[in-house]
DNA sequence: TTTGGCATGTAATCCGTTACATGATTAG
DNA sequence: CTAATCATGTAACGGATTACATGCCAAA
């Protein structure tokens, strides 16, 4: 479905999907080349996609866009309940477990999410702003700057709780 | 390593070790059957938890608990850095592709977050209160507390995040 | 007596990543 | 010339869930 999202927007090949997917959802979404290229394979036998050659440059490329079948079954599965993600956080486990922890061990781990969190901040106020500069008013560009900002906001609650955290820390 | 975790605190089944990962780090780490049963005989051939026979009521059962050695692998693994899990999140994938979706499915998305948010504030608050009553100082408690916290920081950024996206969204 | 919870495990299956394999082109 | 990037795929592997299989005990 990412895919099929992806190739609603634009015309790809497998290999800069992978490079799109990393760029826009990459926060949240991810694939490797072993499912994209089966999965592309698929779409298409299912007429959801169509596929075109398209070198570039001499080098052999093959490029997907979306049928208007596959609109609609995106936009079908759009419409779908979600279904929720069930995440696993090792750095959460090591803090429940901190009573069992050598001296220090904990604090470190909370020193690397404040600054992971940080630095997440930082690159997404960054890709914000670029983004909001380009294109203003998109309706596209509006959905993406929604999924911007609910990673900055989770990225500052995780800042704030390892630093309060920090604080509370034997 | 949940499960050495678990069993450096208290004696338990394989049956029991399930419910408790689902009583207490259930908001960020999950096991099944499938993977306690074949992990409690691995652990117990490396000599990091011993197994008792306990039956309770007449109905069989093997308990197991952490051994010294049990104790020193947890302890060094907590000093380990953590990896950093890359999550996936269909709710956002949705809303990323909100610009393809029928009138009022991203709503209808993001209303449920906000419900769903709320919910798991509620429950986190319920534990969290429980938990002050009970063992007041345990150094155990402390930790248990932090991960807590946590959960219920993500959960309000999410609903505010999905109260403002309300908003926007035309 | 039958349903639900306690209790233990295995096998099939799925999903996903990593590694491998290949090869052309372009920039330094 | 050679390293990086573009480009496409498959196979092996590993981790995890689901389904299956079994059986006892207690409560309704």
């Amino acid at each position: 479905m990412v895919l099929l999202g992806l190739l609603c927007g634009e015309s790809m090949s497998g290999y800069e999907l992978k490079a799109a997917i990393e760029r826009s959802v990459g926060q949240f979404w991810q694939e490797s080349y072993g499912q994209i290229y089966p999965a592309l394979k698929q779409l298409n036998r299912d007429r959801l996609v169509s596929r075109r050659d398209a070198p570039s440059g001499g080098r052999k490329r093959q490029i997907y866009r979306a049928t208007k079948a596959g609109r609609a079954a995106l936009a079908k599965w759009l419409d779908e309940d979600y279904a929720a993600t069930t995440t696993r956080n090792e750095m959460l486990l090591k803090v429940f477990f901190g009573a069992f922890a050598p001296d220090g061990a904990i604090r470190r781990h909370l020193e690397r999410t404040i600054a992971d969190s940080r630095r997440s901040m930082a690159t997404l106020d960054g890709v914000i702003a670029e983004l909001k500069q380009h294109d203003a008013s998109s309706r596209e560009l509006q959905y993406w700057l929604l999924t911007l900002d609910l990673g900055r906001r989770v990225a500052q609650a995780r800042a704030e709780w390892a630093t309060a955290a920090l604080q509370e820390e034997t």
